[in-house]
DNA sequence: CGTACCTTTGACGGCTGTCAAAGGAAGTGG
DNA sequence: CCACTTCCTTTGACAGCCGTCAAAGGTACG
């Protein structure tokens, strides 16, 4: 589930073909790889937003409270993902931040993402490219949960992580990782635990998937994005017509 | 409602005070103003996303087709915002824009934005800046849409579009210009137009506000707010402390 | 082995979508 | 200035999805 080399080089090697000086800049911002646990917070909403992180392995998700109490989780982060970009621009984080799983984190502060813009337009270019990426996915999600029933919002949300985890990683199957328990989808797609349970019953007994305790196994993958209404456009970006290099 | 001088600039300088020099190239990206009618539509879904838009007056809209055919709107841009920052690392447009009222568009094709990469860090952070800004929006009503009542959806969605008026002009009183109907609220935020309706004299009659055709009124601004749950974090932003100018 | 967390099931009620129809408001053409 | 079309808004009846409450069974972890 983790990367061998810098995930993030990895990871923007897909936008780009990186020079070897944008992998110096890049490798730079996973100097200090820290370990932490399954469930340990990596920060609090309201902090100072003074530093970024590379998810190097690992998953981890960011949540925000709502005045009555409860938990609404905002995205989940998968291994190569940039975790603070959407709230640099903020003194104070807008959201706190969790891991998932036990994985590895690089923290690397803010002053390095402006160095970036200073040094390589190229890697701005990628930056912002993630950025993009971040916000269609979001904005897919939104489109999503606008009007739709609580099974294909479960089955787009699932459809989603299989298609993230195989952009990582090609080779992934129709088993894979999936350490999300029925009450944080609920957190996630705004639906209440109880109807989380009911509608995961009920697709499974249609015979598109089984979820397990840590993994998600996939049985009818063409119905499955079918009933999902998943659309794939927002996975193909093509940042290589912009940057035409000599 | 639109600008006198260049709006893009005005737009900016609340985020930093901008030094002649990024003015001037700024300024470039208005070269052409386009004056567009209502309801015209800016460009569709698909299409090759080879410019971008400063939209210097009026009222716009993204917006998607989802698969049974009805149409689900995802933003609604205002007189300085930026259109289509969200997508200009795709290939092909995610979704389609249309006017919402008359208004002035200036087009700026995408070399413009590697342009600012390449010339000013300065500017590319304002940039990141409002993307973020927006990415925050989003969020925003990511969260809004997920959990609560469409009374709470319809209030929010009301003081939003407030606050980000107030923002661009201060002088905005209790009444303010809200060319939006019924029907579009409903694609908005993922309600049927019935109970748009429902919704709608329902707060009116708790005196909360009055919607006309063309304009909305508030009654009770503090009551409003607080039942639209409304934070207000993401306006927020603070990019000074990022860049120390000497 | 005990505690905490996760999942499942049933009963009940309410919010919201759908269908249908009618009344207004605005814009168009004569 | 008036007739006509089109779009927007309102109202009522009815059904269904989903939230809430409560309780019990399963699973992991110390």
């Amino acid at each position: 589930m983790g990367c061998n080399e810098s995930c993030i080089i990895h990871n923007f090697d897909r936008f780009i073909t990186l020079t070897e000086d944008e992998k110096a800049l890049l490798s730079h911002l996973e100097k200090e790889p820290t370990h932490i646990k399954k469930k340990e917070r990596v920060w609090e909403a309201g902090t100072l937003s003074d530093q970024l992180y590379t998810l190097k392995s690992g998953w981890a998700y960011s949540y925000n409270h709502s005045g009555n109490g409860d938990v609404k989780v905002l995205e989940i982060f998968l291994p190569g993902d940039i975790i603070g970009l959407r709230e640099f621009t903020y003194k104070y984080r807008l959201s706190g931040v969790r891991m998932l799983t036990g994985g590895v984190l690089c923290p690397f502060p803010i002053q390095c993402v402006l160095d970036i813009f200073d040094r390589s337009q190229t890697l701005t270019a990628v930056l912002f490219a993630a950025s993009s990426r971040q916000q269609a996915l979001l904005t897919e999600r939104m489109l999503n949960l606008m009007q739709c029933s609580a099974r294909t919002k479960v089955a787009h949300f699932i459809v989603e992580i299989y298609m993230r985890l195989k952009r990582i990683n090609p080779s992934v199957g129709h088993t894979f990782a999936f350490p999300i328990s029925q009450q944080m989808i609920g957190e996630l797609l705004g639906i209440s635990t109880v109807h989380v349970s009911r509608t995961l019953t009920d697709i499974e007994q249609d015979g598109l998937l089984k979820k397990h305790r840590r993994t998600v196994e996939i049985f009818d993958m063409e119905r499955l994005i079918d009933e999902a209404e998943f659309k794939t456009d927002y996975m193909n970006d093509d940042l290589g017509r912009l940057l035409k290099r000599n």
